[in-house]
RNA sequence: GGCCUUGUGGUCAAGCGGUUAAGACGGAGCCCUCUCAAGGCUCAAUCCCGGGUUCGAUUCCCGGCAAGGUCACCA
């Protein structure tokens, strides 16, 4: 038969690039020893989440902890998914959690390994298939949708392995006459792999995350280039990441299994072979199982879900980075004023199980993040979510800015030997302040005393209450005014006999703290006083009274 | 079902031939204390099962079992 004829019929296109030339202008990158070249690869399917956040920190990490290039390609060869938008929402969220790329699609910058757009580097692949036509390795298949299937449906009935290949490769070994046949009559079809593999013969691989790995040799013919003359994404990979000079090629355990594919296309194509790390994915429980997190049946964990939440982006990055490598949670408590950036970050240290998303921990971070920050910065965080997110009476609060620094000056302990954490995210931190303002003050009281006791309470305290007090006059005044009441002034009279009291002072204490925030709970109740002013508190603790 | 991957407390996990089997989150309790938060201290809780190899296996081997992934002209 002639190849060359054949996949000139096959592939007509007139100015396709020569495999030298395709060489000579994806050169070789010039990088230091140890400088790894890695890629976050995402169709434009839509919005990314946490799993992908996950994986594409791992690529970051690894790209920049080893002076290295980090790209965005896009992998858009199929049409019917693509969704508008969805390159810049993958830019903007990434960018948002600290995540930037060095070059790729719609990143300024030297790219000079582009288009990193699949749709536009078209004659590279068409050209590569032209040459595995010619030489044999690759062949036209004209089967139908229903002729596979029916295939599948053979196989699946005979217990076999379902797939293109061996006696069900029917357009293997067609003769030149039948194939030029179904060419004449303008049927549609594909270009697959000649597969020179045998699934008997299996290697021992070394994979960068899970170590030592067996992979058995593909023997599918797998399509590489489909119908509408565009690659199969196994097809793209291997090329794309052979001229895009990609050193380590990270990305989901998912894609563990077509590892074959990759190794045989690579070799039949000539390239050298990549490093892969193949990242176990992120878990979530549903329905008493685990499973994967999922783009369709998770949209609670979509990056801007985190946004909305107002979870503080360095925050979420940390989290992650514990799951990512379990040391660095160590080193970071080790090195508090550093930057995560500085962490040795390693693949090879990263988990090879699925990790649960753990909520709790999340959280338990985020406080311990946020509290790190100043109030002026704290309130820089809080506003820029308000400013998105938040309603209008907290837009106009946040005008503010000089009081309410003073209120996170408070909630945050600032200048205190430990730093409270109360705040965990955005959304949740700026309701802990709602009472410190009287348009949405609201108080609901549940006092645990009885009318006269409350009244007797508040005006014992109110009548003294002076707010040049510092805080050891101000709580003696609680004391006065508790003993006034009926309480016990001091902790250990009330313990001694607690009969003659009506409780002891920190009960008496939860009335005023309830009519100054309408809450059992608050931070210190002097300091919410001062900033609430000497005529608010005052109002606040007459309007209290039953 | 075939193939691949993974199995240490509730969760994330160190350890990789001999350990009182780290640490963190969560839970319980105590202390501190005007409440809450924070902090300090304490406690409960783990090596999937069965065979080997070995003086000795959580660690090595084999076999089960369980979980996850994957079997498209989707990526």
């Amino acid at each position: 038969m002639d190849l060359k004829k054949l996949a000139a019929r096959l592939i007509p296109d007139e100015n396709l690039p020569s495999l030298e030339e395709c060489e000579k202008a994806y050169p070789p990158r010039v990088l230091k020893e140890g400088a790894e070249v890695t890629r976050l690869a995402p169709s434009p399917t839509g919005f990314i989440h946490l799993g992908n956040l996950y994986s594409a920190l791992a690529d970051e990490r690894t790209a920049h902890t080893t002076g290295g290039i980090f790209y965005l390609r896009i992998e858009d060869t199929d049409e019917k998914r693509k969704v508008d938008g969805a390159v810049e929402s993958v830019i903007r969220s990434l960018k948002y959690f600290g995540i930037n790329f060095d070059e790729g699609a719609e990143i300024e910058g030297e790219n000079a390994y582009g288009p990193y757009y699949q749709r536009r580097r078209a004659p590279i692949y068409r050209a590569y298939a032209k040459d595995l036509l010619e030489r044999g390795l690759a062949y036209p298949c004209f089967c139908t949708e229903e002729e596979l299937d029916e295939i599948r449906r053979v196989q699946t009935e005979n217990k076999e392995i379902t797939g293109y290949y061996g006696k069900y490769a029917v357009w293997r070994d067609k003769s030149e006459e039948e194939i030029y046949a179904a060419l004449d009559r303008g049927l549609p079809y594909v270009i697959r792999l000649r597969s020179q593999g045998d699934v008997n013969i299996k290697h021992a691989f070394r994979d960068a995350i899970k170590g030592s790995i067996t992979v058995t040799e593909n023997d599918q013919d797998v399509v590489i280039l489909k119908s509408d003359g565009i690659p199969t994404y196994h097809f793209a990979h291997a090329i794309d990441d052979h001229f895009m000079r990609t050193t380590l090629v990270i990305r989901g355990e998912e894609w563990l299994s077509s590892l074959p594919i990759h190794i045989e296309l690579f070799k039949v194509l000539g390239f050298s072979l990549p490093r892969y790390g193949h990242t176990c994915s992120l878990m979530k429980v549903d329905g008493g199982t685990k499973r994967k997190l999922s783009k369709r049946k998770d949209p609670e964990l979509s990056l801007d879900f985190y946004r909305g939440a107002g979870y503080y982006p360095q925050a979420v990055i940390k989290y992650l980075m514990t799951i990512l490598n379990s040391n660095f949670e160590e080193w970071s408590a080790k090195n508090l004023e550093k930057s995560y950036k500085e962490f040795p970050f390693s693949v090879s240290k990263m988990g090879k199980s699925g990790a649960l998303f753990d909520l709790d921990k999340l959280n338990d971070v985020s406080r311990d993040e946020l509290s790190k920050l100043s109030p002026e910065g704290m309130y820089e965080f809080l506003n820029g979510w308000v400013q998105e997110f938040g309603t209008d009476a907290d837009r106009a609060h946040f005008k503010e800015r000089e009081y309410i620094i003073s209120i996170l000056a408070l909630i945050m302990g600032a200048g205190q030997k430990k730093r409270r954490k109360d705040i965990e995210r955005a959304g949740q931190g700026v309701r802990l302040m709602d009472y410190f303002f009287d348009d949405i003050f609201a108080p609901a009281y549940s006092f645990r005393f009885d009318n006269d006791t409350v009244n007797a309470m508040l005006s014992a305290f109110a009548a003294t209450y002076s707010e040049d007090d510092d805080n050891s006059a101000w709580f003696a005044k609680v004391k006065a005014a508790a003993a006034a009441a009926g309480f016990a002034s001091e902790n250990a009279e009330y313990k001694a006999n607690p009969s003659a009291y009506k409780g002891n002072v920190s009960d008496a204490a939860e009335i005023v703290r309830i009519a100054i925030t309408g809450s059992p709970n608050s931070p210190d109740l002097c300091t919410v006083m001062k900033i609430l002013g000497r005529e608010r508190s005052l109002a606040r603790i007459s309007a209290a009274k039953r």
